[in-house]
RNA sequence: GCCCUCAUAGCUCAGUGGUAGAGCGCACCCUUGGUAAGGGUGAGGUCAUGGGUUCAACCCCCAUUGAGGGCUCCA
């Protein structure tokens, strides 16, 4: 196999090969035109990767936008200089010459020699081929594979995006170095669209949506990853628990209740004091005992199982919490309503019998479904992570999940991928994610196996036979967390939420201040229907006023003039900007209603 | 946590080493208008917090808090 041919086969399965080749030798390029600039950097490594590439660098000093700019002309210089990119395979010792002034070339040189490892993770035993490539002026230690010359990429499609810091290796123990991030592309139309699809994404940022429409906000003095629902944001979550609670009370679900905070010993006997304490807010001492905020609301269920003697004839047994959480999370991690310190999880714990552990998956990978479609969700990937290398339990036990979760999802005919040795130590488990409207996907569900808690809890039911038996033990969480789910739900739908999820649903637009009076009639008799609508009485013309509705996204606008009062309608326009007219109150409230009962329509 | 950037009115943002401005929103007045912004007047800010430099700090420096972009998709 020639050189050239090995550099293929480093390109990952699903990437088009010339992107990769484009991107890849764009950041050759790119650390060309910083290595003339800063002729003492130290060059760390340069890939591609998703739509983009980068480079690290260390520097005498750090960039700046202007720098950036500057970067990207000298880079379509060089490609227009059309310098070939040649290599050739040279020994260590040759090498480390070519690189005795780049301290972490020489690193990646030293463990090249010591084989290292390979891309799947496992030992290789013989150093591979050392390559270098060069364009111009510069060469690097590199693998490929590249395009011929630099002239083969498009300098009207590529883009320096941004400068950030990255450890080397990814290793907080390394120096901090600086990552230049840009991306090109084939044509600049592909460029443009790459773009657009950012641009797309910062208008769907559930942050700035989150506070256009008044839903949530956070507050520097209540803390960092703490989140304030409004009025708004807080009726929409209101309305999400309810179907939730609906959906959960029909399927065979008992509620329960637990506290915020529990002793030290429930967290020693769950174990979370052994595996999770840096991810948990530090204890409150009272009485000499110490309290922690509850990072998880496993162990208050297991000791509701507890607390009763339970017969195989109770099981299963279903658990449903909207719990509250708190995780102690990294500052430097936050993100909106993604990624909070307090959250609130849509948490189960099912317990079956060994025999009812297939039909038990069954339902909630469906139940699961359906919870997810209801909000619009059609696209799903699943993912199997089966038994890592250290874990709990027996493994003829975790041969059982894992088969009864694979054969769940077959029968459910979602599309799933395999992550073996990803399990959790204590049992597998599927991971469910959504693609919104943008095809970005983001992990809401998990249905997990735990062989840990009953071990730990020591719990039991006792069986057809009179003995004590462990049961399985299940946990899900579908939504995943409210404060997540929110963000998501506002980002797939750009803060144009359906009918049944909007706060105001419908706005009353008087003409005149002469129709205030019916129009107060008129919102008495939708809010009778349980429609959620406003009267917008201000002394605003009837054009600012629907310009509001429609920046506050409601889905219907009344207009209400002389004759709809006298015909007892009302005028329907709709967020689309479609007018539908004058139509009577009652069918209104009937059209009105049925979208809502359909979670769909306008 | 670490690197970089940022923090000015409720919101979006200008701005200057000599104690601050716009638009929107809000209040009031005029206007009673038929499907995306009628007109006027006014209130509202110790320029995130705490230190420092300076005759003088919103502006410069340091710290803190909060926010944003990142922190292996391994030559």
């Amino acid at each position: 196999m020639s050189v050239q041919e090995i550099a293929e086969k480093v390109i990952p399965p699903n990437y088009p090969p010339d992107l990769y080749k484009i991107r890849h030798s764009a950041a050759h390029v790119m650390a060309q035109a910083v290595l003339e600039m800063f002729p003492d950097a130290h060059i760390a490594i340069g890939p591609p990767i998703e739509d983009r590439f980068y480079y690290d660098f260390d520097l005498p000093r750090t960039l700046t936008p202007d720098d950036l700019a500057q970067i990207e002309s000298r880079m379509r210089d060089i490609i227009k200089g059309d310098y070939p990119f040649t290599y050739r395979a040279v020994s260590a010792d040759e090498a480390k010459k070519i690189f005795a002034d780049q301290p972490f070339k020489l690193e990646l040189i030293a463990g090249l020699q010591a084989g290292q490892v390979n891309d799947n993770g496992n030992p290789v035993n013989e150093a591979p081929e050392i390559t270098v490539y060069t364009q111009d002026t510069f060469t690097d230690l590199c693998r490929g594979p590249h395009v011929a010359s630099t002239g083969q990429i498009n300098p009207d499609a590529i883009k320096l995006m941004s400068i950030a810091g990255a450890y080397w290796r990814g290793d907080e123990k390394n120096p901090m170095l600086q990552r230049i991030y840009g991306t090109a592309w084939r044509t600049s139309e592909e460029l443009e669209q790459y773009l657009w699809r950012l641009d797309e994404a910062a208008r769907r940022d559930h942050r700035v949506i989150g506070k256009q429409l008044d839903l949530f906000s956070t507050n520097e003095e209540v803390g960092a990853g703490l989140i304030l629902w409004h009025p708004n944001g807080g009726l929409m979550r209101k309305t999400v628990e309810r179907f939730w609670q609906d959906l959960h009370e029909a399927s065979g679900y008992d509620f329960v209740y637990t506290p915020h905070i529990g002793k030290s010993t429930l967290w020693e006997t769950s174990g979370h004091l052994d595996f999770y304490a840096e991810s948990m807010y530090a204890p409150i001492e009272l009485d000499e005992q110490d309290y922690y905020l509850k990072p998880m609301n496993c162990p208050f269920h297991m000791h509701i199982y507890t607390s009763h003697t339970r017969s195989y004839r109770d099981l299963p047994l279903r658990f449903a919490e909207m719990g509250t959480v708190y995780r102690f999370e990294r500052s430097g991690t936050l993100h909106g309503l993604l990624r909070v310190r307090g959250f609130t999880q849509d948490d189960a714990h099912h317990f079956c019998t060994p025999d009812q552990v297939e039909a038990e998956i069954d339902f909630a990978l469906n139940f699961c479904l359906n919870m997810l479609r209801a909000f619009g969700f059609e696209d799903f990937q699943a993912y199997l992570s089966t038994r890592p290398e250290k874990f709990v339990g027996e493994a003829p036990n975790w041969d059982r999940a894992e088969a009864v979760l694979e054969m769940a999802l077959k029968r459910a005919e979602l599309p799933y991928d395999v992550d073996a040795g990803g399990g959790a130590f204590y049992g597998p488990k599927i991971d469910i994610k959504v693609k919104d409207a943008l095809s970005r996907e983001w992990q809401l569900s998990t249905i997990q196996f735990d062989f840990n808690l009953p071990e730990r809890f020591d719990i039991s039911y006792v069986g057809a036979d009179g003995e004590r038996h462990r049961p399985y033990m299940v946990h899900r969480a579908l939504l995943g967390s409210m404060e997540r789910f929110f963000g998501v739900l506002i980002e797939h739908y750009a803060g144009v939420f359906p009918v049944w999820l909007c706060p105001v649903q419908a706005l009353l637009i008087p003409i005149t201040d002469d129709q205030v009076a019916y129009c107060q009639e008129v919102a008495a008799k939708l809010k009778a229907a349980h429609i959620r609508v406003q009267v917008d009485t201000s002394d605003n013309r009837m054009g600012h006023k629907i310009r509001q509705g429609q920046e506050q996204k409601i889905p219907y606008m009344l207009v209400v003039g002389k004759r709809e009062v006298e015909n007892d309608a009302v005028s329907v326009r709709l967020r689309t900007e479609e007018n539908l007219g004058a139509m009577s109150v009652d069918d209104f409230i009937a059209r009105a209603q049925q979208v809502i009962a359909d979670k769909t329509g306008l």
